[in-house]
DNA sequence: CAATAAAGTCAAATAAACTTTACATTAAAT
DNA sequence: ATTTAATGTAAAGTTTATTTGACTTTATTG
């Protein structure tokens, strides 16, 4: 998964402490979601997508998961 | 947490256990999700909004949470 | 250079998502 | 009315997100 956070953050000049405190969140999940170490939750995703005025798939980035659909 | 699987599920005429198997996850995972028992983790988000080819928010829908940004 | 702020990381703990198994209820059938 | 498919629910266990606290490394900047 990649996604804008640091870039969007660099854009405001908002530090990962206050981008963490903004969402409520620690400054080390912040960092972790930056470094690809995990997912954040759906709601952390609506949270900094209502935060930054963007939809989510303007910030989180899925490396593409395939998805198929079988025959009924 | 609103979502609009049943009624994406129904457009379809899909079961809740036939879309369980095109998002990879368990029938029961699909239900809770559906009766708002908890919020889908984004990679699975991803996956449904890629399988009915919307946006995260057309099928997802947070009840408002507050973000505020502090003086920096 | 020395001091400070920011970023990176790790381990242990908690919380939330998700699985499996199993059973109960509802709805659709003839 | 009884079978069958679909949905609802619950408990116990696993996995993943997140926290807290502590420490290290990398920028800044005085």
């Amino acid at each position: 998964m990649k996604n804008r956070l640091k870039v969007l953050r660099a854009e405001r000049d908002w530090t990962q402490a206050q981008l963490a405190s903004a969402l409520e969140v620690s400054r080390q999940t912040i960092n972790a979601i930056e470094k690809g170490k995990f997912y954040p939750s759906l709601p952390l995703a609506f949270k900094a997508a209502r935060l930054f005025n963007l939809a989510i798939e303007d910030i989180f980035q899925d490396e593409v998961t395939e998805v198929t659909m079988v025959k009924s």
